[in-house]
RNA sequence: GCCCGGAUGGCGGAAUGGUAGACGCUGCGGCCUUAAAAGCCGCUGUCCCCAUCGGGGGCGUGCGGGUUCGAAUCCCGCUCCGGGCACCA
């Protein structure tokens, strides 16, 4: 007998898969294009290539594949490329260290990346591959940027931005997690800056609206995104300084509370500050208190817990409800960048206003009683009904209830008064309906070396001039020193910076900011469509066959920056008229982390896995079907050598019994016709045959139902259990060694998804076809019925016996069947059966009394 | 604090109103072998009872209640663990 030798099997058929180039599909237009053909996009996220692939990356492709392979299988033409996300940080942190160009590392990386996806079999369209970094990818990159400026999507501006003194560069928001930068963890400063942004916020509201247009994503990641974006409705409401003579515009959700406003709060940023304390005594104290807020780390400052802190202003401002003047303060719990930078404060319902209220010892003031309908059977604590003092009830307040102190509001629903005041503002003209968000504009430059170059020339005659489309690439130069000094390494080049201005000619100098790498990740699913195309982007035909992703599979932690970039890219580019659709991903697949021995794995910790390592001791098909048997796929997994193990010994026993009934002499050619077979078959020959289609079922059942592809592995386990269990008699007649071909062809077939090489090897060695080639097998339904069925027959509730009744006999039969099973008959000794109740095919209660 | 997940044998997990623990791992036993490895076969939630093969019963899905003939699954109230958000007016 031979041995299982999974490097042999694999390399064998990795090489006939790239010398046939099996898994290139051609564009519309091209040879080979059959439009009758239905498509599917199946796409993994794009790998930052850095040393080797880890484990993280063995899962998402293991995973993806499957989903290609089950989707060929199922009659589509499916496009399944791949590439690099080749800019970012590490290589360059590791050239400013050891002086190698990230280039060089990065070109070294990828070359180790693209060997084990070749290894581990995945089927791969290479003929599509891209890598970010390459001046044919960041040309067109480049080009985007460009008709985003065109389209005033893109901006420069001086603003207050996040700055990380380690990395020495600007951050975007969503990079910016707790006040720490994400990528280093360094608390980052505040530094104002004149950069690069994507006006992201100009979509808020169709990035919101557009989940509707998404088939299949986990609720979660759109609750995240949601969050995120995080729409607020409520009302502008102006109210004025007279003193100053200036008006100071505020966002407010609750304008229904406007008449509990009793000072008035403007942040430390704010551009009108030092005007409004000009000649008011104050101006030292002020100047003061925002130098001190200004020194203070953004993590210390968006500490909730903090006690409050503020300066009076010396000023008031005019409540336009009823023209009471209030207090002003600034205090750094209002922030510049949400809203109008200024609050009115109602301590009476408001949390953090009430906190300040305390600080400073202002007047709290209710506006809006409890609500009315506490609960009549309510028995709360001290519970004094109506006629208590219910104004004495607890502050701040947040919920619903009457209005009171409100003047002509007073006695109105909450709800009600909010619109009616909002109204009234409008009329007068001193306010009107709002809506904030939370999502900032998508800050893009980035003071580093290994990126993108914005394309954008500085002229001081004719100002911020783009770099005309003909002359893009802008190529990134080759420089010495990577070291980040507060200003792009850039700076150091000075034949690239100094430039000509492309409208005058005159002396001009390049952008030295590059892109952040998110730039790069937010359309390269287009630029697979059609990599070779050095006129476009990508044609809007080829977006148009191929485009949505039809399954998108990655890790959760994408699922705020990259997937809301790549969605506002989607929506900028389709506004623009170069593509079709609105929405890149129409289904959204995470995979869950794998840890080992229960912690996420770490250089430090020492308790990393090398899928490689796997790979040449077990083969990557064992180590493929092992990320997937872990457990549901979306949900992580703790790995264990053992369980590698367990499915190598898994895909070995296929593969011995293939070769044993291949071996065993005359088989048939071609594939197996287990109806035929099935005709007069009774024992072993019929359970293995039913087994072999009860597995079929199943498989395809759970592959439909979100991917649990453990139970899928499970079913073919299964059936190589049973192939085994009648493998030695059924070996002894001709048609009981074609019921094995047709079990074993199967069980190949349903773990070809996972294990594609031995299923290949196995499929063809009983067949002579290649199972890649034919389609998913089907059940057949009539062998899923069997002549008898069993059932259990409770006594309340109570498993006691189980019988076993014809296939569809009558109700009143299975009834006396279970009534005078030996078990039952003990358990219904002295009582009487008062209830029957029969589950089709299942089981039967029978519900008896003491008589 | 708010919003999402999750909790089932020694372990990963299966079962989404109908036999709890599929499948895999671990462990134990048997066969094969001079021996070992590999392989093959069997057992493996827990406690108890009768007994020779075998058979029977109690308990059991984080905790407490409820609905139902029947609940891991549905409802109400908790506990713990993981993730996300958090001075966003």
């Amino acid at each position: 007998m031979n041995r299982y030798e999974p490097r042999e099997i694999e390399g064998k058929w990795q090489r006939l898969w790239a010398d046939e180039g099996t898994w290139e599909v051609p564009n519309p237009g091209a040879d080979g294009f059959d439009p009758e053909k239905p498509k599917a996009y199946v796409l993994e996220m794009l790998p930052y290539p850095s040393g080797e692939p880890h484990v993280g990356h063995l899962k998402c492709y293991s995973v993806g594949d499957a989903i290609a392979h089950f989707r060929r299988r199922n009659g589509f033409e499916v496009i399944h490329p791949m590439g690099y996300d080749s800019f970012g940080l590490p290589a360059e942190n590791n050239a400013i260290k050891t002086g190698e160009p990230p280039r060089v590392a990065t070109e070294r990386s990828i070359d180790s990346f693209r060997r084990q996806f070749t290894e581990w079999g995945v089927s791969i369209d290479w003929n599509r591959e891209i890598a970010t970094h390459t001046p044919e990818y960041y040309r067109w990159t480049q080009w985007i940027f460009l008709q985003l400026f065109h389209r005033g999507l893109a901006y420069r501006t001086r603003a207050p931005v996040q700055w990380c003194p380690n990395d020495a560069t600007v951050l975007a928001n969503e990079q910016v997690v707790d006040g720490r930068c994400e990528r280093c963890g360094t608390e980052v400063e505040t530094r104002n800056l004149r950069q690069w942004f994507f006006r992201t916020t100009e979509y808020a509201d169709q990035l919101l609206a557009d989940f509707e247009k998404l088939d299949s994503w986990p609720e979660h990641v759109i609750t995240m995104q949601k969050n995120w974006i995080g729409r607020s409705e409520g009302a502008e409401v102006v109210f004025r300084c007279e003193e100053a003579g200036l008006d100071f515009p505020v966002f407010t959700t609750r304008p229904d509370t406007l008449f509990g406003a009793t000072f008035f709060v403007i942040a430390p940023e704010h551009p009108e500050l030092e005007k409004l304390v000009a000649g008011t005594g104050a101006e030292e104290a002020v100047r003061e208190y925002v130098n001190e807020v200004a020194r203070a780390t953004v993590q210390e400052r968006g500490d909730e817990g903090r006690p409050k802190t503020g300066v009076p202003l010396g000023r008031t401002v005019a409540n336009p409800v009823n023209g009471e003047e209030i207090p002003m303060f600034v205090a750094d719990y209002v922030l510049m960048d949400y809203g109008t930078g200024a609050v009115m404060a109602v301590p009476g319902h408001d949390e953090r206003d009430f906190a300040f209220a305390r600080a400073f010892d202002l007047p709290v003031r209710r506006v809006i009683g409890p609500a009315a309908d506490e609960g009549p059977g309510d028995e709360g604590p001290g519970g004094e009904g109506p006629g208590g003092e219910d104004s004495e009830g607890e502050l701040p307040y947040t919920g619903d209830g009457p209005m009171v102190n409100s003047g002509r509001f007073d006695g109105l629903d909450n709800r009600e008064a909010y619109d009616q005041i909002v109204a009234w503002l409008d009329r007068e003209g001193r306010g009107e309906a709002s809506v904030n968000y939370r999502l900032r504009d998508w800050l893009v430059s980035r003071q580093r070396y290994w990126g993108a170059p914005i394309p954008i020339i500085y002229c001081d005659r004719c100002g911020t001039v783009p770099v005309p489309e003909d002359q893009l690439p802008v190529e990134l130069p080759e420089i010495g020193d990577y070291a980040p000094r507060g200003q792009s390494p850039l700076e150091a080049a000075p034949d690239w910076v100094n430039t000509s201005c492309p409208e005058c000619g005159g002396e001009a100098r390049r952008e030295t900011d590059t892109m952040d790498t998110f730039v790069d990740s937010s359309w390269y699913f287009l630029r697979y469509l059609d990599p070779d195309n050095d006129q476009e982007a990508f044609s809007r035909e080829s977006a148009d066959h191929w485009m949505a992703v039809d399954q998108y599979i990655g890790g959760v932690e994408h699922a705020i920056l990259h997937l809301l970039y790549a969605r506002f890219f989607t929506k900028a580019l389709a506004d623009m008229g170069f593509l079709g659709v609105s929405e890149p991903f129409s289904n959204l697949f995470t995979q869950g982390m794998i840890t080992r021995d229960g912690a996420k794995m770490t250089k430090s910790r020492g308790n990393t896995v090398s899928p490689a390592e796997y790979v040449a001791r077990h083969g990557a098909d064992a180590a493929r079907t092992y990320v997937c048997f872990m457990g549901p796929p979306e949900r992580g997994g703790d790995w264990t050598d053992e369980g590698v193990e367990g499915v190598h010994r898994f895909l070995s026993r296929l593969w011995r019994a293939a070769d044993e009934i291949a071996g065993s002499g005359d088989t048939g050619s071609g594939p197996a016709d287990s109806t035929a077979l099935a005709d007069g078959a009774g024992g072993d020959t019929r359970e293995l045959l039913a087994k072999a289609h009860w597995a079929i079922e199943k498989a395809t059942g759970d592959f439909n139902r979100g991917f649990q592809f453990n139970t899928v592995i499970a079913a073919v386990m299964e059936l190589v259990n049973e192939i085994y269990r009648v493998k030695d008699g059924l070996l002894e007649d001709a048609t009981g060694r074609e019921a094995l071909r047709f079990a074993t062809t199967t069980a190949a077939s349903l773990i070809q998804p996972f294990a594609p090489h031995l299923a290949a090897e196995v499929y063809e060695r009983l067949t002579g076809d290649r199972v890649w080639e034919v389609p998913w097998p089907e059940a057949d339904p009539a062998m899923l019925r069997s002549d008898t069925v069993k059932i259990v027959v409770q006594v309340n509730g109570k498993v006691r016996d189980r019988i076993e009744v014809a296939e569809g006999a009558a109700e009143e039969e299975i009834l006396a069947a279970a009534r005078s099973a030996a078990n039952v008959t003990r358990h219904l000794e002295g009582s009487e059966v008062v209830k029957e109740i029969l589950v089709p095919g299942k089981l039967v209660n029978l519900v008896a009394r003491p008589a």
